[in-house]
DNA sequence: CACTTCTACGTACGCTGTACCTAGAGAAGG
DNA sequence: CCTTCTCTAGGTACAGCGTACGTAGAAGTG
């Protein structure tokens, strides 16, 4: 088939006729690079399996330990290697996450109860964001959507379907959902990296309360009671979050 | 004052007896660090104007452009001359983040009408993020209080007073208002980023939906209408969350 | 068989943050 | 005054990063 005349292109996205074939196209999006071509010798590794590396060293080290010649080491790969799976790193992070959105166990049938599941949801979705603390940070810059991540789309417009809400609705409904968790357990991420950072923190708060120059703060800081218990907090927030999904849009 | 006995020290933060004098307890956070101490010539620049140069680099070429080299550049700096002021790259990003919550056009007093007070907040807040494209994604990540940061804080918890709601509870309240402005901001500036990668994402989600796997995706997509205006959208899901936070606090 | 197309990977480039060191400016103590 | 001490300025250097490019060889296609 791809043997037509390539002598006239009229457009500049025709294939360079150099040497190197120049694929024409790449597409930006990994999920549309089909992983497999069938040409050529077979492949050492699979994206799963790269994916798994690198969250590997993302979980126990951190995602700044989490470079090219670092998840080619692990996988016993040279590091340019590496570039036949995945054309940028950007890609790479995509891989991560997509796989951690194949960790969702979503029940096969909504309960019925529309709170109920986004309950369940909400605290699944805050356990894989604990298990895997580098991917708060790493969602809330990236959005990318990889199949997992439309399963889990797919689940949540399921379950939110008998609220009545239209699909955009609903879609950003999710998006407030997701962002809530994700912040929540970024907070959670950065508050628990150092006591340092957070004895400074507090010395810096308190301190700037009693200047005088915030007397609002100086006011909540009063009233305020015991530091509350994080999940108790989540719970009371989510709470909020699903009620205000579900309310019935303004008529305005 | 300081010509006590050097010899015993049974403190273990007490100054090495080295030659460096090791300055014993550096904070981490940079706004508990003086700017000056008063000894020795006095700095050439000034936080304020290493923040507005940092600013400006990153406003114009994206938050990658912003190095220290870069920014030293533009100020006449040497490289490492930087680091007399800032310690840590990190310590820049803050001081741009500040710089930028200094734009806040704050009204004195409420108005009254809490409701009304928070609209023009996130409004506010929604055009310094457009302003500045790079903050979004660096105030997701990186949480860091300053002193204009303060200044918004206690803003939002003097409008918020009328509320009847404690001061924890407050400060939950605005958590989840400036992480969902924040995110919104987010959402807008990657899909503005990149037509392409819009253009394949819209692919890729119809293929998807067509393709039989993500049922409800496609009943979505079937149901959603054509795609809202932005800041309709904004003002919807904004007063969707201020219905959150000012609903009564659950009885569990 | 030849031909094409893929994979594997070494080398190299430009860039990053920053540790360390050397000068010299200028305030504080005698 | 001079000495001393502390600060600032900035050069050099290093380890590490993402990745462009080129080459060698394996595997599938005609």
């Amino acid at each position: 088939m791809p043997s037509s005349d390539p002598s006239q292109s009229s457009e500049p996205s025709a294939p360079s006729p150099s040497g190197r074939p120049t694929p024409p196209e790449a597409p930006e999006l990994i999920w549309l690079r089909p992983e497999r071509t069938g040409r050529g010798p077979r492949p050492a590794h699979s994206r799963e399996s790269i994916a798994a590396a690198a969250i590997t060293i993302a979980d126990t080290e951190g995602l700044d330990a989490v470079s090219m010649r670092r998840v080619a080491a692990a996988l016993g790969a040279g590091t340019m290697s590496l570039y036949n799976y995945v054309p940028k790193k950007e890609h790479l992070l995509d891989l991560m996450l997509d796989a951690v959105s194949g960790e969702y166990r979503l029940p096969p049938e909504p309960s019925g109860d529309v709170r109920v599941d986004l309950t369940r949801l909400g605290h699944e979705q805050l356990a894989i964001f604990r298990r895997h603390p580098w991917v708060a940070a790493l969602v809330l810059t990236r959005p990318s959507i990889g199949p997992n991540a439309l399963r889990y789309t797919d689940h949540f417009l399921g379950v939110t379907a008998p609220s009545g809400l239209a699909g955009g609705a609903r879609m950003e409904a999710m998006a407030m959902f997701n962002g809530f968790i994700c912040q929540f357990a970024q907070y959670e991420q950065t508050a628990a990296a150092g006591a340092k950072w957070q004895a400074e923190m507090v010395g810096y708060l308190t301190q700037a309360a009693m200047s005088g120059a915030y007397p609002h703060l100086a006011q909540a800081f009063a009233t305020a009671g015991p530091p509350p218990d994080p999940d108790r907090a989540f719970d009371r927030s989510l709470d909020r979050v699903i009620s205000a999904i579900l309310a019935p849009p303004a008529e305005d």
